[in-house]
DNA sequence: TTATAGTTGAGAATGATACTCAATTATAAT
DNA sequence: ATTATAATTGAGTATCATTCTCAACTATAA
């Protein structure tokens, strides 16, 4: 359940847009901080189904983009097609290990890398915003 | 052009996959080496086109499967839905940054990115096979 | 030369996501 | 509270990259 400090970073951020402060994307914030690994946009959206909450596609999707622009949701694509979501809310920055035989999904974070991609971005003229950082292999289970 | 090593170099894959060696895979190969930036598939048709031969879409995306799975090329995904091909003849490892706004690509490498990366591999058991690490924000021009 | 299995191209199918628009609703001013 | 207004919603449709289909064709090896 969100806490009322959230809902109410949740209200400025769409105030701030111009947004209407509407149920249904409460019920999709409601549903992306349960924090349950990484979901796409079909999951989340029976997810809320089943919860009694009807909150259409379309708006699932609108919603999504609108939570990953002001840094509630990170949004994360793993080349087949779909898009993954995932809750920032309360969750320190990782990146991602794939097992490209069952999906696993294991968060890494280093603060080595991290501190070289900003010397990266430095040496060329960049100032960066964001970075993907995926390794593919095989989890202990699929070798 | 590519040499002779090479064309056979291509020939020895799909005959290990029980593929035949055609003027529209040589084609779209002759393409992809001549290594402009990274392109997606309806620029190598059309560059395909331009020169002469006819190659179709579907083949053109069928071939490029093949490179990729074959180490002749590398697919890139950069969030907008359209994967980019880049060569992987004669050209070194590198990673990405990419410009937000003007779509700018600088490739970069970083030695200690790659053995942390390893590190990290190890450290959950996953037998590393690939990886993508891009950077995205701002070049120079933009800012 | 022939048999065979793989390939090709054109267009249709697919599937995730974005768009359309009429009915509805949150918001802010009265 | 009421109302005016502009934003939102949902259902279905459109879009777009990519994949599939299948009949005609072709590379390959015997």
């Amino acid at each position: 359940m969100a806490d009322q400090k959230l809902l109410n970073r949740f209200k400025e951020a769409l105030k701030k847009e111009g947004l209407k402060y509407t149920p249904q994307r409460t019920a999709v914030l409601e549903e992306i901080i349960k924090d349950i690994g990484h979901r796409e946009s079909e999951e989340i959206y029976l997810a809320l189904k089943k919860r009694g909450q009807h909150v259409s596609r379309a708006t699932v999707y609108r919603t999504m983009d609108i939570l990953v622009n002001n840094g509630f949701a990170r949004k994360m694509n793993l080349g087949d097609g779909r898009a993954r979501y995932e809750s920032k809310v309360n969750r320190p920055h990782h990146d991602h290990l794939v097992c490209m035989d069952c999906g696993l999904i294991v968060e890494f974070m280093d603060q080595q890398i991290e501190d070289l991609q900003d010397k990266i971005a430095l040496q060329h003229n960049f100032q960066l915003k964001r970075h993907i950082h995926q390794l593919f292999g095989l989890c202990k289970k699929c070798q």
